[in-house]
DNA sequence: CGGCGCCTCGGCCCAGGGGCTGATCCCGGT
DNA sequence: ACCGGGATCAGCCCCTGGGCCGAGGCGCCG
């Protein structure tokens, strides 16, 4: 039996969940709060398997609650909720230690599907997460700073050298106006090299060229 | 019912996973094959919704597989089987686009589990992959170079929390409407939020700061 | 209670950014 | 002699970015 515990300020939400809960038989509510300082006093007392906790709560919200919750002696499996798949959520949520994070319009099958899975150690996103996450883990070799530099390096090798020297000005922070002048030309055509630099290395504004350029030490 | 094609050079293997996932009146078995050319080819002749896929096999091997079947037109989801919990063979299935990966001493329960959640869109990982892959999806700190870092964090400090929000996304590259999608917020109060940061840090613009917050390890 | 700061949003304005076309010049390779 | 690519610029377009003003809501503190 996974003894569960509901958190949302709103008491027909937890209802609802205890609803959809409860009709599994190995499935348990043991209780509900409404905030995030009620989640983590009930955790302490109850120590649930799974919490499953609303992200948007009155005063302490459910990051923050998550946050304590991963730091109690038997922490409980924590599942955040939440209505709007936004990015800065999913980021907290899992440096708040969650275990999972699902949308409000999960089905009821997959919410009770969920409690299962966190319960045995697995983790349970929702779809859209899960993508975002699984581009991040499996693209990119992550940026060791030391490799990330020759990285960024390599990608900018494709510059030409004016092109360089514009864009460690545009890195620098300097206007189209600014760079023209550091460099003797015409603001025309600093727009025409930063044109053909976001061409060449595929992105669609300054601000990511001069992140690169600086990585690579460029500025 | 969830059709599934089973793909294990050993027959045995096939055998007893047949056994388990029939044992779930909401799935139906629909095939087998002993190698990745046979998953490729049976996937394509009966389109199954999840292929469990071994990753070592004589011949085209599960990575190669997987990579194959997630071009197909009506894709497949593709869930990884092994023995062995390999950093490498982790990112290669990933990034062949598996949406699960689980060990074989997966428990039958958490299978059948597996193949529902998947078939939802889901992703069902390995308690130990998820473990690695949150860590660092969550990882904010790449902990480098600290020289400049704790100052430009000390500059950042008269920036509050969402300020500091909007500065992380702008520092990814996102111009104010992408921004205000990540955070949940009108364009409108992205840019009011970019025009305090701007007077905060005494900026003219964007690039600037979002430099300085990558230089904070925030991007 | 009344401030004050933060967050939210709307509307307005205009400067800056970026795409596109097209042109000239120069240089090095064919 | 020709061609290709880099560098230079112009003019045009539209979208984005940033400043400014005003507004309402919320939470905290004296």
């Amino acid at each position: 039996m996974i003894r569960t515990l509901l958190v949302d300020d709103e008491l027909l939400v937890r209802s609802g969940l205890r609803m959809i809960l409860e009709a599994d038989p190995g499935i348990a509510v043991v209780g509900e709060g409404s905030d995030g300082e009620e989640a983590v006093r009930l955790a302490q007392e109850l120590t649930p398997d799974v919490v499953l906790l609303d992200i948007r709560m009155p005063g302490t919200d459910g990051l923050a609650a998550a946050a304590r919750l991963s730091a109690l002696p038997q922490a409980p499996k924590t599942v955040l909720l939440t209505t709007f798949d936004l990015d800065e959520y999913v980021h907290g949520a899992l440096r708040a230690g969650a275990v999972g994070f699902l949308l409000k319009d999960t089905p009821p099958r997959e919410l009770i599907n969920a409690v299962h899975t966190v319960n045995e150690g697995h983790a349970m996103l929702a779809p859209s997460v899960t993508k975002r996450m699984l581009e991040r883990f499996a693209a990119p070799a992550p940026a060791d700073s030391a490799a990330g530099r020759t990285e960024a390096l390599r990608r900018l090798s494709v510059l030409s050298e004016r092109e360089r020297q514009v864009l460690v000005a545009v890195a620098e922070g300097k206007s189209n106006a600014e760079v023209g002048r550091a460099l003797g030309m015409r603001e025309t055509t600093v727009k025409a090299h930063v044109s053909r630099i976001l061409a060449k290395l595929d992105m669609s504004n300054r601000v990511q060229a001069a992140i690169l350029a600086h990585d690579a030490g460029w500025a």
